[in-house]
DNA sequence: CTGACTGCAAAACATTTGCAGCATA
DNA sequence: TATGCTGCAAATGTTTTGCAGTCAG
């Protein structure tokens, strides 16, 4: 149970004056469980096979939200297929790292953490007078098992 | 006239045994000119002003080759709006850095370049034994100008 | 000449929106 | 009780695909 972000979207909902719903709050409970990158269709499927029924409409709308009071983030890999993908970006959750690398080939996401990557982060944003709220890191390559697949086949 | 490109794509299509028509040729050739990271629908304004008649579907069909023979990325930025984007990826034109920053307010690229990116993704290859192509970097937040937009108003 | 490529229009996909009924404040 | 919220289904915007005609090899 993560009471910390439960009580950041309680807060941010009643400060603009929006309705804490049963569906608002069961998305984000989903979304923490999930513990890692997921997609908007994700969420639907998991909702059905545990028999709640919350819309994709809504859980469009509520990402949204999430996204706005700095709970979720979204985060698109371009290949091979560009999907859209949400990760929680919840503080307390020790989801520090939102690096990835991503296998062209196999499609295959690996997620990791550099700290030298936020040093930068502050660094650039004295260069560029900009207020620099986060950053994403991706690598795209080949992952150790399709490189070993390919040369097998050569 | 960037002959180092088009030769890449040359070499490429005679490789797969794909033919060389004057779409697939116009089409790289206004990627280089664009100088810049595009979408797709650009190309078609484009040719469209210029009288040339090249489908969407075309332009579509073209930057997936371009993007399997490594001349054109596709980039995601991720808001507020998440469009595709592309890029060239042509090492003599000079395009070295693809690092982005993404004004969350008003929707302003930044382009920039930090060496020690480079260094970082060449140092992480060793660490999870993959292979690293390419990298992405991208900063999100408030551009300068949008920071003192908000600042005044409160 | 022949099969690959193009343009068109329709299909597919993810996401957004309008509206009637429902539930929170 | 009164909005705001939800679910549904239709609309939207982007990318993909089938097909007939065209063109590179």
């Amino acid at each position: 149970m993560s009471s910390t972000a439960t009580k950041i979207f309680y807060d941010y909902l009643k400060k603009r004056e929006l309705r804490s719903t049963t569906e608002r709050f069961t998305i984000l409970e989903e979304i923490i469980r999930i513990q890692k990158h997921f997609e908007a269709d994700t969420l639907l499927v998991r909702f059905k096979t545990r028999h709640k029924k919350i819309s994709r409409a809504t859980i469009y709308r509520t990402l949204e939200l999430l996204i706005d009071c700095g709970l979720v983030r979204k985060i698109n890999f371009n290949a091979p297929a560009p999907q859209t993908f949400y990760e929680a970006a919840i503080p307390a959750a020790g989801l520090s790292g939102h690096d990835h690398f991503i296998c062209q080939e196999c499609g295959k996401i690996i997620e990791f953490h550099d700290e030298r990557l936020k040093k930068i982060q502050v660094n650039l944003q004295a260069i560029y007078h900009m207020e620099v709220l986060h950053y994403s890191y991706h690598l795209y390559g080949r992952c150790a098992a399709c490189k070993n697949k390919r040369s097998l086949r050569q």
